[in-house]
DNA sequence: TTGACGCACGTACACCGTACGTGCGACTCT
DNA sequence: AGAGTCGCACGTACGGTGTACGTGCGTCAA
């Protein structure tokens, strides 16, 4: 008998650390149940099933985003606060942003920060429907910059394939992919995220001007 | 004896076929084989293992992205093509999309759409860096577009019930989800994506400038 | 004391990917 | 024509998966 008693809390952060330590191709219920000493089937008194408890890795990564919103700010540098911290998940659970981003949650986990976002765009000055349409924009953005960001290490990770793949790319066909190889291979996730980001706060502030 | 050999093209197709049938998750080796009337390990002689069967899908649908590159009109038409040509996918293989962008491969037929996009920016004056970062926030937004209209996207995707999950609600933890909850519901995604795109292109002609 | 209930657990089933061996037809070489 | 090789469809089998179901033990309520 274990001193602390199983939990769902318990078994998504067992799940959380199962996936950052071995990739989520390595989730099993069983494994899950191995890692915490216990039967398989014990876990199912806690959680329905395998999605769900997916869904509580999902909702357990995004709550623990920390935004740090400035209400005196300009608004800006609030996007850009919220965008970047939105971002840091990839950070601090490389390895579960696949899961957190591959996943369609409806709990209310996810719309903290969908309410602050619309928050701070009204704040702006934006109207309703335009805030809308710019926060769609935005978490696009950033949920297609952490799919490359995790798609590079794919889930146990040579990350040195893809020069292999461009050194092969014949120059004749495709002169620039070839030609700009080096710029290809390496990528500053940090920095290429901001530099759309600036882009595209820089694009609604022109939107907000009329 | 099928009249019709078995082959990689013929698999593949199979494979398209069911997942735009049944959803990615009915894929499996025993499912396709039977849906080609043919033993299970028959498709290891054409097919290496799975996950090469869904590079293969992957492939095969990027490969139908017809791009009609026009090289006399204004770069800004042009981007805005390719863009919305990439964005195509999702309309003509909708549950294949999802396959396509979490999987990321190194076969050269997503580097033909790469070539184009670099060739176009390269050809509005914008230098090698700037090109390939560009190229890869206008990915990252495609991407993330994408997985929003296949519907797995932390935000409001309408694929079935999520009014029941925004009319659930607290008004006075989220106001302004609630307030905006038609406009977060309803989403005409042909109009939201190109709402980004313009703001996208309008803000690199911007950047062009200098 | 007795009953109910929560919960850990083992067993069992259907399904999965795929390693391996087998057999059959077609083709090549002598 | 005979012999050898090879491509390819196929069956069997193994170790893995999610989870439905039944069982037994602990604690708490009446």
């Amino acid at each position: 008998m274990p001193a602390e008693p199983l939990s769902r809390p318990r078994i998504v952060a067992a799940a959380i650390d199962l996936i950052e330590r071995e990739g989520a191709d390595a989730v099993s219920m069983r494994r899950i149940a191995a890692d915490l000493g216990v039967g398989v089937m014990s876990l199912y008194n806690h959680v329905p099933n395998k999605s769900a408890l997916l869904d509580g890795v999902a909702e357990t990564v995004l709550s623990q985003i920390e935004f740090s919103d400035d209400p005196d700010a300009d608004w800006t540098d609030r996007v850009r606060m919220q965008a970047l911290a939105f971002r840091q998940i990839a950070h601090h659970y490389p390895r579960c942003t696949m899961v957190v981003v591959s996943r369609q949650l409806q709990s209310t986990a996810g719309l903290l920060p969908v309410e602050r976002a619309l928050a701070t765009l009204r704040s702006a000055g934006f109207g309703g429907h335009e805030a809308v349409r710019i926060l769609r924009v935005f978490i696009a953005y950033i949920v297609g910059s952490l799919l490359r960001e995790v798609g590079v290490t794919p889930t146990f990770a040579p990350v040195h394939r893809p020069d292999i793949a461009v050194e092969n790319v014949d120059p004749l066909l495709f002169p620039q992919v070839s030609g700009l190889a080096p710029m290809l291979v390496d990528c500053d996730h940090e920095s290429e995220f901001e530099f759309g980001l600036e882009l595209l706060i820089q694009a609604i502030a022109v939107q907000l001007k009329r």
